[in-house]
DNA sequence: GTCTATAATTCGATAGAC
DNA sequence: GTCTATCGAATTATAGAC
């Protein structure tokens, strides 16, 4: 009974909707899509999830998982961040393609958003440069990660698209450690 | 008949579709919300405009307008260029918002957007930098200004929603420089 | 467990009176 | 020029047969 047939038919319905979710956002996305998608019946998401937004919320999860030894090597921080948040955003399930695609136009998808970026990122910020700046440092390290996932995952830009592992962290790493340890006085 | 009754009716339209558009954006923005905010019947937003599509086209234009001398102050240019952004984002009618709102759900919006940047973006740096690395310096320079413009204007997230013009220009402006002329080797 | 049929809304768009 | 009435399509969700 470990593989029982509803685990399968749930499990079909999750990876399809998180590849649809991720692909046309929140809005777009029917459940006809997603059914269809997962070669099951409509009537059977509804089940499974209880509604739309059942189904959304299942899908839209993302964690951030920072590695914990940033201080270890202060200089490397800032590199070593940038070549962690393109490794797990291209290795997670797609949870993260779903929040960030739906965020602009779904306040549940933004607020879920602002929680890991308060709940994950701002602590581990505060831990390296302590918490009388961090909140503004952390700012800026979302805005330019999030915005390298915008242009690079979401909208497919072809130059950011076509941007190499090395060469994202060449270009992300030095401005992520400036956000860290570099002065911010006007 | 510099005046005209459909004029006015037309221009409250206009503005109406931008403040919904920019608010929830083109999926969730219906017809009817635009007339009730314009205050007039629904049936004249599709008069005037023929359809939602023709009315969002009409709402999502934009123009980066950059200024053309950044190369005579180059070790300037990225606080400049920081400056402008902030400054055209916030004294522009909306459509900028109602693009990056829409980006990520909106095929539409999307390759304005890319169009944007390629056009006027692209060509601005390759006069500073030339056109070898142009399109790698101009994807990281678009990923940072997009990222800010998302976390600030479209997630309002704290941090970044309260951060000054001065603490702007102060965190993004090196990091704008360092993208247009620094060391960008892996 | 699965699927058919359909209820109940909501939306974009049109026709036509005034 | 403006508004009423409504069409036709698409959607989420439910009820109930099998």
């Amino acid at each position: 009974m470990a593989e029982k047939k509803s685990d399968r038919t749930k499990a079909a319905i999750r990876t399809a909707a998180r590849a649809v979710f991720a692909s046309v956002g929140y809005e777009r996305a029917t459940i006809r899509d997603i059914a269809r998608a997962a070669d099951i019946d409509p009537a059977m998401v509804i089940r499974y999830f209880g509604s739309k937004d059942g189904l959304f919320a299942d899908s839209a999860s993302f964690d951030l998982s920072l590695p914990p030894d940033l201080d270890e090597a202060p200089n490397l921080a800032g590199a070593r961040l940038a070549a962690h948040f393109i490794t797990v955003w291209e290795h997670d399930d797609g949870g993260f393609a779903v929040l960030l695609r739906s965020a602009a136009s779904n306040p549940v998808a933004a607020a879920q958003i602002a929680a890991v970026l308060g709940e994950q990122l701002l602590p581990a910020v505060a831990a390296l440069v302590g918490p009388q700046d961090a909140p503004l440092r952390a700012a800026l390290i979302a805005s330019q990660m999030l915005g390298l996932a915008l242009t690079r995952y979401v909208l497919r830009l072809g130059p950011a698209a076509a941007m190499s592992h090395d060469e994202i962290v060449a270009g992300i790493g030095p401005t992520l450690q400036f956000y860290l340890y570099g002065s911010l006085k006007p």
